[in-house]
DNA sequence: ACTTTGACTTGCA
DNA sequence: ATGCAAGCCAAAG
């Protein structure tokens, strides 16, 4: 299995009003301090099809929207994790309250 | 093939 | 707490 598909298996488990970060899912696929693989597999998700994917539960470390930028328009992000419910702090998404922590794969 | 960059995180001073 | 450097894997020039 691909790390990319990895990455693309865990992101579709992040339950909806949860998120959870880059590091996490790196870690999750076996690649610490891979994060930035992890944003770069986003990135292919974004201006891929793949809608199954809800790359906008992804923050960084702060529960900072970093990857706001890629979707349609720079707020579609806050908006849909608002959809869901998740709580904001200031321009950050309130990690105490929100982070899910993505199971170990294997 | 080598260098630079990227939706990042961590370590040391 | 702030600032610089290293590490991870893949893609573009």
């Amino acid at each position: 299995m691909d790390l990319y598909e990895r990455i693309y298996d865990i992101v579709r488990a992040i339950p909806a009003g949860k998120v959870t970060t880059y590091g996490h899912i790196a870690e999750a696929i076996g690649s610490r301090g891979g994060a930035r693989l992890v944003g770069w597999a986003l990135n292919a998700v974004a201006l891929s099809d793949r809608v199954d994917i809800p790359c906008h539960r992804v923050v960084n470390r702060l529960g900072e929207l970093s990857g706001r930028m890629h979707f349609e328009t720079p707020f579609v992000m806050r908006e849909r994790l608002e959809a869901e419910n998740v709580g904001f702090r200031g321009e950050a998404v309130d990690l105490s309250r929100h982070l899910w922590i993505p199971p170990m794969a294997g």
